[in-house]
DNA sequence: CGATCATATGCCTATATCGGCATGCGTCAA
DNA sequence: TTGACGCATGCCGATATAGGCATATGATCG
């Protein structure tokens, strides 16, 4: 078997880079597809087939204006990945006691972005 | 091409729901595969596989005891999801609900960046 | 209507899985 | 040492995916 779809998993729909991207744009507002793919330097189908993907999972919506079809955040459906990860938080804020101090030592030189 | 090596990136490696699944346990402490194979209902190298996937980007750790082999949590690196989750937390919590033309007009307010 | 711009899709290739099964390898006990 | 146990890997098969290119579909305008 291959990995489950993309389309029915929002944590499989933000698995790829470039779709996170497109969300992280679409936060500065509603956006046609020529705009997206240009800014994030991508081909126009490119583009189409991750909003097509974003849209399946709900992460994005669509609608006409004239010629052109404007892409919108809908980013509700992110929230359950902020919440599964946020499960973990006290994990990577407490001390790792039960773990050996080479991890304690990890810990303390510790400065992600 | 096909997607990108879930061994570099800590968004692919948690788009799967078994290892999901895995990091859920494991906040209960360190278990050995067997453990975990059973407990999920998969089997053992199904099991040692995706540990090793975690182990790759660093969400879990490792150490040997004796014959077993136990897998505890290192859940840092879960960090970054939360955190740019988080970044859309101001989205969800609008109103986008009824996500029609007039609520769009009004958001083109702040459209562009 | 015909031309043109904006998108969506289909087809095709290369690749990266996920899972199963069998097996290799290290560890501990008798 | 031999055997059993615990786990990691290799190999194989089926499938989904990302992208590219060409093209179909839609809408607007002259």
């Amino acid at each position: 078997m291959a990995r489950a779809a993309t389309t029915s998993d929002v944590f499989n729909a933000i698995a790829e880079p470039q779709r996170r991207d497109i969300l992280a744009l679409l936060r500065a507002g509603e956006r046609p597809v020529t705009d997206l793919a240009q800014e994030l330097g991508m081909s126009q189908p490119r583009a189409s087939k991750h909003l097509r993907v974003l849209r399946e999972v709900g992460l994005v919506r669509d609608r006409k204006a004239g010629k052109q079809r404007l892409y919108g955040l809908d980013a509700r459906g992110l929230r359950p990945v902020h919440e599964w990860t946020g499960g973990f938080e006290r994990f990577w804020n407490e001390s790792f006691d039960r773990l050996d101090t080479y991890v304690q030592d990890l810990k303390q030189t510790w400065q992600e972005d």
